[in-house]
DNA sequence: GGCGGATTCTATAACTCTATAGAATTGTGG
DNA sequence: CCACAATTCTATAGAGTTATAGAATCCGCC
């Protein structure tokens, strides 16, 4: 009975092929600023036959997105679940999230950029993704304030986002920064957030 | 011989709401998911009317760019060239990278997604004066570092970048974080950015 | 070698978007 | 109240975009 030609492997194969070219155009360009022809043109082939692989175009910057995403929860759920003192849970989760930077640039990109613009079904799919992470950031966070491991007058909130924002604006720079491997990122931010700039002794913090 | 029916303020404060409205559109859509139709619906003129106050939808992008970078290199020599020990003038950076947030969101909002977008001249122009602002930074921490006032073994560099993300992403979610005034994140940023998340003691640094 | 599904192509409909041309309207200073 | 510049309008050219229909080609397998 099945007759298939291409073996289904080969199949997958030219598939994810046409999803990378997207993931490529939309990373280069913007998901509005990006034609299907551009798509098309990456791969030597005609516009249409794109439709072929999927319905549309917000379809290609739906599975895009997917993959710009996975793993984030889960990687920093697994972090957040082990017996690490917090400020090593920080660590790991900072190079948890700049890892795929290195390993998928253009989809993580695409998913930071132009989530928003997905159908608002895989939109709020997404947006709960995003919260669950952003959630377990924090908790880690305020884990380590009541474990007495994080300062204790620290901002959770303000504290995950700004961790946030710092790795994610490694996206924008990366691979244009000669010298900066994502270990050096990771440990150089890592070292940013959990001691500051300050030299070791100086604090000022209770006004010199 | 000047027989200006409108006065010239009148002109000038109508040009500045024509560019207000395609400013808060281009935030909202982003410049390529905007149509200068989106832009004239919020003004409840015709699409064509736009024309008459910018000559392309790349020149109204220009001037949206060009207000959102506005004042930044400025405020940024001025608290460079001042006499504070570093780690005031890093605080002092944060405040003055954070208002325009508060003070012209959707501008700043603008110019941070969309300023590549810009036609080459007008790109390379702003591309200057980021690299300009992005030096005047690294050269206060390189100074303090040099004056023992920041840690030694200080990578000035990444920490640039990592003070510009963690900064640049408060545009994306300011207004919608309950509770936090630009002030308060000024604030808690340069505490951490300055002495870290971990507690005043502990110094996990040479491995425990 | 040729069958049949997988893949790509041609051609085009339908729509949206930017920008221009020129007419109509508005409102103020003389 | 009128002349005239400033402002907005109608109408549309022209280019580009997504998506569909159906034909053509490819290729492993019998």
């Amino acid at each position: 009975m099945p007759v298939a030609t291409r073996s289904a492997p080969q199949a997958r194969r030219r598939a994810a092929e046409i999803i990378d070219a997207a993931a490529a155009v939309f990373a280069e360009r913007g998901y509005h600023g990006a034609s299907t022809q551009d798509i098309a043109d990456v791969l030597g082939i005609r516009q249409a036959s794109l439709y072929y692989y999927f319905p549309s175009k917000e379809a290609a910057l739906e599975q895009v997105c997917m993959r710009g995403v996975e793993g984030f929860v889960e990687q920093a759920a697994a972090t957040a679940a082990g017996d690490e003192p917090a400020p090593e849970k920080v660590r790991l989760l900072v190079l948890g999230h700049l890892a795929p930077m290195r390993d998928r640039q253009p989809y993580v990109r695409v998913f930071l950029r132009d989530r928003h613009l997905l159908p608002d079904e895989s939109r709020r799919r997404v947006g709960r993704a995003s919260r669950r992470y952003e959630r377990i950031i924090q908790g880690v966070l305020e884990a380590g304030v009541r474990a007495g491991e994080l300062r204790a007058d620290l901002d959770c909130r303000l504290a995950t986002l700004a961790l946030l924002g710092m790795c994610n604006a490694a996206v924008t720079w990366y691979g244009a920064e000669p010298g900066a491997t994502i270990e050096r990122i990771a440990e150089e931010f890592a070292m940013l957030v959990l001691d500051g700039i300050a030299p070791r002794g100086a604090r000022r913090r209770g006004r010199s």
